[in-house]
Parts: C-alpha cells; sequence; structure tokens
DNA sequence: TCAAAAGTGTTCACCGTACACCCATGG
DNA sequence: CCATGGGTGTACGGTGAACACTTTTGA
C-alpha cells in the first residue's frame, strides 16, 4: 500500500535562514561559525529544526530571535531542499527562509555569542552542506520581490536619505541607477514622507530624510499597484 | 542544547501534487477520491510520503507517474505547508507541487483506477486538509509564471490553433484578451512555427496549426527575453 | 449567398531611460 | 570662494491597449 503512514520515513526538518542587512553600501548576510559537529568550526547559515508541535514559520521566527533578539521581522519561507546527503550526519531536508533586518537594531552581544559576522555578499566564505544555493536562491527571490514590490525599508533605519535608498537597491541588483530616475520613480509611487531633517554627516548642504509611510503604502499594496497581484481564491463565499 | 538532532522531532514529509490541464477552454485540476483513511471517500490532491532514500523531487516524480504513466512533466515545487494539525493522523509537512500536462497523453486507464477525475478550476469540490490553499497558490504561481516565460506549451498538444493558445491564457488569467493583440505579441516572440496544416473541425475557413519551436525558446530563455533573470552566483570560479 | 470563424494594422497614451546643470554650505 | 555632494526636468523611443473590417468556404 502506497499511501501508508510509515514511521520508518521519517526525518529531520532543518529551517535554514539566510539574513539580509544592508550597511553603507553593502548588502550583507548574517553568518554563523558552527560550534557543533558536523562541519564545526566553518560557516553556516543560522538554523535549527523544526519541533513536533510547531509549524515551520514558529520554528523559522524562533530561530531568528534567538540570533538578533528580533521579534516581528520580515520572513518569507524560499524553498525545500532535500538531497539525500544534504546532511551527512542523518538524513534531513532543510525550509529555507530568507529575512530581512535593519542591521542596526539587532542585538549585537547575541550575534557575538553565536559567533555570527556580517559579510557582504560579495565578500561570503564558502558555506557547509547547501548553504550557498540556498543564498543564491535568497538574493534571486529578494531581486524579484524588489522589482514587484517596495522591498527594502526593513533594511533601512526609520529615518534615511534618498541616497541611502538608492544605494540599496543598486547593491540588491548590483547595477548602478541614475539618481533623478529613481528618485523620480520612488516619488512617482508616494509612499515616502519627507522631513524637515536634514542628514549633515556626508555634506555640507545636508540632504532630506525621509520615513516609509505605512498607512499609503498598504492601501497601494491592497489596490494592487505595479502589478496587480490577483490572488486565486477557490471557494470564496465559503470560507 | 539548541542544535541536536532529536529523533523525536522526526516527522512524515509528504508531498501533494497539483496537477492541471487544459481541454477546450477550461483549466482543469486532476483530483482524486480518496480510498483510504482519513478523509475517505472525499476529494483530494494525489499525493505520497517521501522516501528515506529519495528526494523531494523524486518523490514528486514518482507519484505523478504512479497516477498519469507520464514521465518528463514539467513540475515545479511551489511551497511548505506546516500546520501543526493539517492531517489529524500524525504529524505531517508536506511539500507542494504543480505539474502542467497534455490532457490528451497521460494514461486513462491509470487515473480511472485511481478513481481521480479533471475537474474545471472554478468547479473544483472541497478538498481535504489544506488542498484547497495549495491550489489557489499554484494558481498564484502558474499565473506569475505565465506572465514572464511563454508557458503552456506544456499542456497543449503538439500541433494547437492560435485560438487554442489564446484560450488557454484567457483560462489562466479568468480574463479576455483581444485576438489581434494576443497574436502579434505571440509572433513577436518568435518561438512557433506555422505548419502548412489546417484544423477545419471548428470552422470552415480553417486555421493554421502551429507547434512551439523548442531550439528558438531555449535560445531566448538564454538570453533572457522579457525580463532579465539575472541568476545571483556565488563563488562562480569554484562550483 | 450567407453564416461563421479566421486573419490582419494603426493609433494613442504611458512608462522607462538617457542625459546636464544649478544650489547650498562649511571650511 | 570653492569644493563637495544635493537636488531638479525634459525629450525620445518602445511597449501595451483599444479598436473594425475583409477573407474564406461549406452548407
Amino acid at each position: 500500500m502506497l499511501n501508508t503512514y510509515n514511521s520508518e520515513d521519517k526525518v529531520l526538518v532543518a529551517v535554514d535562514c539566510i539574513i539580509f542587512g544592508f550597511d553603507k553600501k553593502d548588502l550583507k548576510v548574517l553568518l554563523i561559525k558552527r560550534d557543533f559537529e558536523p562541519e564545526k568550526g566553518k560557516w553556516s547559515l543560522m538554523g535549527g529544526f523544526m519541533k513536533k508541535d510547531e509549524t515551520l514559520d514558529q520554528a523559522a521566527t524562533r530561530v531568528l530571535y534567538r540570533l538578533t533578539g528580533l521579534h516581528d521581522i520580515y520572513m518569507e519561507q524560499l524553498y525545500t531542499f532535500s538531497k539525500v546527503d544534504r546532511d551527512p550526519k542523518d538524513r534531513t531536508i532543510s525550509v529555507a527562509y530568507y529575512a530581512l533586518i535593519n542591521i542596526e537594531t539587532h542585538n549585537q552581544e547575541l550575534i557575538e555569542k553565536s559567533s555570527a559576522k556580517w559579510f557582504s555578499i560579495a565578500q561570503a566564505p564558502e558555506l557547509i552542506f547547501d548553504h550557498t544555493r540556498m543564498v543564491e536562491h535568497a538574493i534571486s527571490r529578494l531581486r524579484s520581490r524588489a522589482s514587484t514590490k517596495p522591498i527594502g525599508f526593513e533594511l533601512l533605519p526609520d529615518k534615511f536619505t534618498m541616497k541611502q535608498l538608492q544605494e540599496l537597491y543598486e547593491a540588491i541588483f548590483d547595477k548602478e541607477l541614475d539618481k533623478r530616475n529613481f528618485i523620480n520613480k520612488v516619488n512617482s509611487l508616494d509612499i515616502l514622507i519627507k522631513l524637515d531633517e536634514k542628514d549633515k554627516t556626508s555634506s555640507k548642504k545636508g540632504s532630506y530624510l525621509y520615513t516609509f509611510d505605512e498607512v499609503k503604502y498598504n492601501k497601494k499594496v491592497l489596490d494592487g499597484f505595479l502589478f496587480k497581484p490577483v490572488p486565486y481564491v477557490l471557494h470564496p463565499n465559503n470560507r
């Protein structure tokens, strides 16, 4: 019988998190030096195993909290990796999640305690198992998301300059953008609030600070701006 | 210790397949009437459990073959569902796959033996567990794929008319399209071969049959048409 | 000869892109 | 007063969307 619940086929389900941050001009990933076997001493993504009484989202949230001390992180399931020998110690599958955090707000102590470190994407070391593929996958996803929705506010401080926002997009797409076109585009979206404050750290004139207007943004998402993301709903009257 | 390989947390990993087909003017899903517990007698997706010595892709391929008798099916991993009580019998997680098949080529006997049936999307019955959500998710993904790559040739017979191709897109997006714009667009992609044959079943004049030009298509995918799908590769010199 | 489906082009609005100069200020 | 980064507008080409009439042929 093919549909039996055969407990011999039970496996461990790992959750691995690709944690993105942005600092100055660089898109970064948070990696840890493993202090346990297998592959002790090598760099890897932050991960853990899903417990029998939690969902994958809960497991990912738990892992992220353990490393960063942050709740309410922007997080999304990516893909499930299942090569039979991906983990030499035991048969596992791993569900990859990616997360976007403001690099200034996380808990520095926790990170040090976990021997974690931020790496610029281009300078990331080789990772254990299939973790390098996971990071590549996450960057692709981050790019396609950033093309359709204004992502990235999660990665910046509350107040930021247009320059910073532009540099973030340049880092995500690894491509230089035209200043005027970028600003025109962002302004046409009408989701930023221009503050009266200026940031004078990088020039004599100073540049205006902006914040993200969540109310307008949420309204736009519902109305479907950029693409219209028509979700398909079956049995809409019966949910 | 948080990173232990604790075998108490091992779970069964299901694979559920959303199998799409296209017939006349309707996008369809293949569903089975369960002849086993739990939820015996109800409609569900075709599924099975991943074995300890196979990958998820292999499990999905096996499940699809069991139901359709087909190899080399277009298939893609969708998302992993993990609500703790999603399956009342035992703790499981389920990795959803969607597949596109030509509705004329599958093995009719196998389908009947599995008490499976094709349903138009709009008339699909309520499904067990979280399967309805899986189908919704699959349709959303199918739409976003169909917006970026010409998908759909998998769903049509080898030779097809422009009308059929248009009706397929209309079914996927649940939206009427303009005949002239559609044809112009498809022709500008330059991935079809116009045959000398005509299909006379639906009109006196007859309409030309086309086939999909795989060589040109693959070349275009590599060159990146529509979107440029810049995949991100870490350590490109070291793979 | 006529009903029924197939086939075929043009116009217009909008969006993405390329591109260069003046402004404000602290040192 | 000048060097440094900040801020601003326009012109052009290409793409997506709207739109209607002629052709073929079997009944």
